[in-house]
DNA sequence: GTGTTTTTTCGTATATTTCTGAAAATACAG
DNA sequence: CTGTATTTTCAGAAATATACGAAAAAACAC
């Protein structure tokens, strides 16, 4: 399957690299990704370098990144020595390893980061206390936050669907008013 | 308040801005949020420049940008030519109108593309049948969580509050298991 | 072990984004 | 209207992130 022969497939692998870049996620990373996403069978990191015209020094990089993020495993193909890569295909799988990776790196640093902050500025005393409030607000915030995604994670995906689907009518539960549409 | 007068409070500017670029808000947005954020009163381009250093002119962008997010809302002193600036302080209402903003910018384009692209390989015919598919399914997915994420932002606040307290209790009432933890 | 294929590392080149400063535009007071 | 304060625009400079290619390392066959 040689992509240039289809430029849907194209616009869609440059669309997915474009969004990557919105959100902090490398080019060709995201391109990578959208490439193993529509291939109907693992692919080897030269073929990768090929379609998508990158150094192959720079797709092994890509590759690495990944499966960092658990949503590309290595798989072997008989009779070739080299790696070959596939994408996760389930896209709630892949976005709740991409939250929890995400979470991993960023949001529980800064959890850490602005608990360590409050501590400081409880010590010093002499900082406004609008300051400590506005941070403990957003230590607290992000916190409750965090704590819901990995909740959410958790949850076998049938059930997931269903509470998606249900959309604000989960309010009801909570004795909250019925939905306007 | 003179921000160099604690540094704490410059130590969560800069977080705030690193956390920007990594989530593909520009530095400089991100720590005139932050501060922001941490004043307890409105101030003026000029005061942000020189708190934080930065070209008169990229303040001037910066808060542009921060009031398109609806996150930062322009008001004015007595006895003063000058706008000044005050952020949004509920967090609630800050990241229902980041995330409200982000579809509209980004998520809500890449919907249409999808759907523009799934009927473009239908005309053409001779693409692989699992590529559709694939494109269908990212599609649809997309769609679902984006109509969800515009169901929750329209809750009230108080029964967006109680429903992430009850975390993943809520599978109860889709029939879902009792979570483990 | 040696030779060959494949992958990774890393310094540097390139591309991209961000920031600046000067100039233009706007808003307002008198 | 004229003059002054304030804000915005925009072309180029600076900073940052990304991608490349050469060389090293690793994996494997023989």
């Amino acid at each position: 399957m040689d992509i240039t022969a289809f430029p849907e497939i194209e616009a869609f692998i440059l669309h997915w690299g474009e969004m990557g870049t919105h959100w902090g996620v490398n080019r060709s990373v995201a391109q990578i990704h959208a490439l193993l996403y529509l291939a109907d069978r693992p692919l080897h990191a030269e073929e990768i370098s090929e379609s998508l015209k990158l150094a192959r020094s720079n797709v092994s990089t890509a590759l690495k990144e990944l499966q960092a993020y658990g949503i590309v495993r290595r798989t072997h193909v008989a009779g070739d020595r080299r790696d070959h890569f596939a994408a996760e295909t389930d896209l709630w799988e892949m976005t709740m390893r991409i939250s929890a990776e995400r979470k991993r790196r960023e949001i529980d640093p800064t959890i850490a980061f602005l608990a360590e902050l409050k501590e400081r500025i409880d010590v010093r005393g002499n900082v406004p206390p609008h300051i400590g409030e506005r941070i403990s607000r957003m230590h607290e915030f992000i916190f409750t936050l965090a704590d819901w995604s990995d909740q959410v994670r958790r949850l076998p995906r049938p059930t997931l669907v269903k509470l998606m689907k249900l959309g604000a009518k989960v309010a009801r539960f909570v004795g909250g008013p019925a939905p306007k549409a």
